[in-house]
Order: C-alpha cells, then sequence, then structure tokens
DNA sequence: CTGAAAGCGCTAACAA
DNA sequence: TTGTTAGCGCTTTCAG
C-alpha cells in the first residue's frame, strides 16, 4: 500500500543560475551561457532545447555576475540636478529613446544642484563601472571632476557649453541665449527692463543666461532695472507674485525678462488680468521653449533649449554613435531659436 | 653623471583594484576592505593608511564584484510608463527623497505604457538583482508577472488598488476617486456631463477613473452626455481645442470632466477666454492635483493623485521601514482629497 | 585586530 | 559545434 508522500516542500527559493537551466536541458553552461547571448554557433537542435529549459524554469541571468566576468556593463549614468524642472525630464526622455536600440540601459541619478550631492551619486554610479556618463553641466566639484576625467569612460556634459569640458560636451550657449535674447528685445524697442528668476546660485546655467542677458544691454548701453528672485512653490503662482510686486515697485518698466517658461507664464496671465497692453506697453520673454504652455491664450516669447536633443545625442556619443569619428572629446553646440510668440512687439 | 631618464609612459588606464590599494598601503586586501565599508575593528592607524591611500589614488571600488561576492545589491528598480506625464517625475521625487538614507539607489526605467517594453525593462532589472522593485500599476504581462512573483525580492505596485497585486501595493482606487467626482458633480446640480481624456487603452488607471465616474453618474440615474479623447500634442492646447470642439457639438452640456489637470486647465482657459460664467453656466473638473497649476487665474476643480506620497510609502517598503511589521503583502490606499477650487458651483 | 583561502555566477580563451 | 579551464574583484569564513 502505498505511503502517502508529504507534498515537497517548495525549496527555499534560490535564484536560478546558468547551472540549473544546464541541468534541465543536458547542455553544457557554456554552451546555454551562448545560446543566451546569441553568440556563436549553436546548433538549432540545441539552442531550442536551451531555450525551452530557460523558459520553462523562467531564468533570468545574472548580469553581475556576467558584467564581472566580461568586464561589459550595458549601463549609461544619467545625472542631472531635478527631475521637479521639466526641462530634465524631456532631455531624460531623449536619452532614453535613443538609447533603445543600442543594449545600453540609462541609470539616472538626481543631485538636486547639490555639488556634494552630485559627487555622492557619480561615486555611486562608476562603482558599478558603467559605459558611459552623462552629466548635466560643466560644474564639479574638484573629487567629482577627478573621478570622471579618471573613469576611463566616455563621459558627455550637457545642457551647457560655456566652459572647459572634462570631455565631450551637448548643449547650447547659455550665455549666447541671454545675449541674443537682450538683442532682440532692444531691438523691439523695449529699454526699461527688469529680470526674474530662481534665487538658485548653483544654477549655473540660469545664471550665465542672466549674465549673457547683460552683456547683451550693456551692449545698448542699457542696464536691468529692476530683478526678482524666488525659491520654492509652484513657478506659475510665483511668477504671478513676483510680476505683480516688480510692478508696483517700478512701474515704468517697459520688458519683463524670466529666466524661464513656466514663471513667464504666470507672469504673463497676470499682465492679461490687469488688462495691460502687451506687447504694446510691457513686453515679456521666458526661456525653455517647453510645449505644455501652447495652449495659452497668448503665445509666451521664449527660446528653445533644445533639450530632447541635446539628450539623443549624448545618448549617441555614449553609444558611439555620433558618426563624427571622433573618440572622445566631442563638442556639440545646439542653437536655440528665439520664438517670438505674441509678447514681444514686431520690429 | 646621472643619465636623464624618460619620463615614465603613462600606464593604460586599467581601472584600479583593491589589490593596488593593498599595495600602495601596505595592507592586505582584506583589511583594506574592511576600512572601505566600515565593517569590523581596525586599528585608527590602519584606517588612516588605507583611507590615505584609496583617496590619493582616486580608488572607486568595484560594486560589481562586490555584489557578486555578497550577494547583496543596494539597487531599487523603479519602473513607470512615461517621464512626460509631470505625475511619475513627482513619484520618483518621493522614491529617491525616501531611498536618500537608506543606502538603496533609485534605478529608473521607462515602458512608454507598453506591456511589452515593460516586460522587457523588468527583465534587464531583475537580471540586475535589485533589492526591490517599484513598478506603476496592478496590470502586467503574463510573463512579467511570473518574473516578479519568482524575484524573491519585496514588489511593491504603485498608484492604483483596484486589482489584484503580486506583492505589496501601495496607491490610490482610482475608481473611486471617479465615482466620488461625479457624486460631487452630481450633487452640485449639474446634470449634462461630458468626459475629456486620453486616448491611451493601456493606460488603466484613467480608464478605471472613467469607469467610476460613469458608475457614480449612474447612481443618479446619469450617463456621460459626450465624450472625447486624444493622443499627442500639447496637453494644454489639446484641452482648449477638444473643449471648444465638444461644446460646438453639445452646447448644452453644463460640467466638463477632463482626465488630467493639464486638460482641464486648457478648457477653462479656454471658458474664461469665451467669457462663459465658470461654474455658474458649465462646471470643470480636472485629476491629479499638479501645482503646477497654482497660479492660474481659477482655481480647477481636482483631486490629488497623492503622487509623492505614493513614492515615499513604496520607497519605504522596499527599505523594509514602513514600520507595519509586515513582511511583503502590504497594502496602503491613500485617500485622494477633492478640491473643489472654484470650478464647481458650492452646494 | 589582521590575513589566507575559497568562492559568488558568469564568460574569455582555448581545446576537442 | 561543444566542452573545459581559469579567472573577473570582491567578500565570506575561518584561522591566526
Amino acid at each position: 500500500m502505498p505511503v502517502p508522500q508529504p507534498p515537497v516542500p517548495p525549496e527555499p527559493r534560490r535564484p536560478l543560475t546558468l547551472r540549473d537551466v544546464s541541468e534541465a536541458s543536458g547542455v553544457s553552461e557554456m554552451t546555454v551561457s551562448r545560446v543566451l547571448r546569441n553568440r556563436g554557433d549553436v546548433s538549432v537542435a540545441t539552442r531550442e532545447k536551451v531555450l525551452a529549459a530557460a523558459k520553462g524554469l523562467g531564468y533570468v541571468p545574472n548580469k553581475i555576475a556576467g558584467a564581472l566576468a566580461s568586464q561589459r556593463v550595458n549601463l549609461v549614468a544619467v545625472v542631472i540636478p531635478s527631475l521637479g524642472n521639466l526641462v530634465f525630464p524631456e532631455v531624460l526622455a531623449g536619452v532614453s529613446e535613443t538609447l533603445e536600440d543600442t543594449g545600453l540601459q540609462p541609470v539616472f541619478g538626481v543631485t538636486n544642484y547639490s555639488p556634494d550631492r552630485e559627487e555622492a551619486v557619480l561615486y555611486e554610479m562608476l562603482s558599478w563601472r558603467p559605459s558611459g556618463v552623462i552629466v548635466a553641466g560643466l560644474e564639479h566639484s574638484d573629487a567629482a571632476s577627478a573621478m570622471l576625467r579618471n573613469a576611463g569612460i566616455p563621459i558627455v556634459e550637457i545642457m551647457d557649453v560655456d566652459g572647459e569640458p572634462i570631455d565631450s560636451v551637448v548643449g547650447i550657449s547659455h550665455m549666447r541665449a541671454g545675449r541674443e535674447m537682450a538683442r532682440a528685445i532692444v531691438a523691439a524697442g523695449y529699454r526699461r527692463i527688469g529680470f526674474l528668476g530662481t534665487k538658485m546660485p548653483l544654477d549655473h546655467r540660469a545664471r550665465k543666461r542672466m549674465e549673457g542677458f547683460e552683456a547683451g544691454l550693456a551692449e545698448a548701453g542699457l542696464a536691468l532695472a529692476d530683478r526678482e528672485f524666488y525659491s520654492g512653490g509652484s513657478a506659475l503662482a510665483k511668477g504671478r507674485e513676483m510680476t505683480q510686486a516688480m510692478l508696483a515697485r517700478s512701474p515704468d518698466l517697459d520688458f519683463l525678462y524670466y529666466s524661464n517658461d513656466m514663471i513667464g507664464a504666470g507672469g504673463l496671465l497676470w499682465c492679461l488680468g490687469q488688462g495691460l497692453d502687451v506687447p504694446g506697453k510691457i513686453g515679456l520673454a521666458g526661456f525653455n521653449g517647453v510645449d505644455l504652455l501652447d495652449g495659452l491664450p497668448v503665445r509666451l516669447a521664449t527660446m528653445d533649449a533644445c533639450r530632447r536633443e541635446i539628450g539623443q545625442q549624448a545618448a549617441k556619443i555614449v553609444a558611439g554613435q555620433s558618426g563624427s569619428g571622433l573618440i572622445g572629446g566631442e563638442r556639440i553646440e545646439l542653437t536655440p531659436r528665439l520664438q517670438p510668440g505674441d509678447t514681444i512687439r514686431k520690429a
């Protein structure tokens, strides 16, 4: 009489290894490995046996072991200051999209505009020995710069080209963007100009834009008539508040330059709500060209920061697909286009 | 006479290993390892020698080797459908923030709402043997579900609680959110109601919201009077267009429910531009509670989706800090609050 | 407190 | 076409 067997206790779930697939399929580990990576010639029969066994077991390869053995890692570190900014998610989308068919995988890290956090994040990421690094900005702590220089992999600094890159760089000149906006404003006949921006000493790009802007005004013998900075809160709401405050303080201003489109849009809505004559009595401009705002009743003048394309180009360089023939040290300066919208007087 | 030596040729840059630090400091690899990980007792003298050598050389540990040896990986996989949505960056921010002091590192992957891409991304991520997975939604391909179930690590499905979780779940009931919005609208006296949303069959949460909404209307014997879906483009602009189109087609509508705040804001701006009486003649509501819109002249009624908190709670579960004492299988349902704003009539 | 030995799971290189 | 051997750079374990 058959003794009833207790059900086989489920084994403590140890992750499956190549060896398990090897045993299940009766094929050597090495050949299993070859099948799973599509490397080398394997007979169709063997291949199918292996594939069936792997799928049946639910095997997921261990890339940690693979990377250690092959000294190859399909990860690309992407380090950005913030996710709240709307700008960076777009860059990430460009990177993500371009990397999709390369076998490379982006890994994101966020620094909150803190050089210390940037250093920590880079250290952490480099310790995974990625195939490349894409990092926002040209300003890094000494230690971070040293790490990047010594990493021995492609480094692409993005967003900004005003400075000394470590290796490759893809971005726009914020200095120039600011200057050109100033020229356009001056050319349109505005003279009493205010600046509204974020209070972020560590946002070097915003700073460079403002410097370029002031330089552009200076060419025409002008200087900023007023300025105001904010931090935190909803950008749209801040734009309203700051605009109101500035115009209360300096009612004779005839132009407001905002360091980003969101506060610009807030300011624009406020001006419209007040019934101010835009762009006749007062002109407005922002920066970034976020298409998020396309549906506003009046289009804010802005300058496209080429965010998505920056992500794409950077990804291409890391993937070795830039087509330049260069091996590192590339420099791609994109040109932001002025989008005059409806908030600058026509010349 | 000293023969002039040629300068030492710079060695081909091989990544530094523990062995290099060991040799430079005259301490065994094992002890160097202990110092670098703050494990076990090491004399102060030895520690300092090692630290000095490591810093001097610019040593960056190899986590791949470390992870293989220790069978521990400090990575948490975070898989989301999109970065363009504004919602997900906020969730990421919550995750990122909470993980900051745990020694865990988020790694993000994007699926573009495609189940196939989700499966591929999960496979890729699981092959790095992360400590946990945070994934948006409860709907996955069979293969993806199987992978997650077999991974043997904490899995947290987020955003949505309407369904069968694999392990833990943190989110809101979109079904309920839709129903409650419907009830609020009906209670405020609106009767001819239109729905405007994204044409995304794979956005299950938007679908559930609409289903809940219709169920809520049905309780009052009502049905949607009109509906329209869009895809692509700037949400704000789409909101304007769709609103105009819908009101042209169904001029007798007295309420518009939008599947997200951005198109809702577009619609609101259009209505205001037309001089329509909001919320008297027509009411409006969106979904998400994005504070981005705080600066609009009129506050759109909406419902907070608790995005940041979802990220935080999910991260806590993965980090084993949820405080529930549970080991897996947690269920956290957050309650979205109705924010009536200025676009629903007061009762 | 410090060191030596033995792998982690996989792949490069070579052999059959 | 397939299998064998020897590590990848680190940590675990155990012995001084």
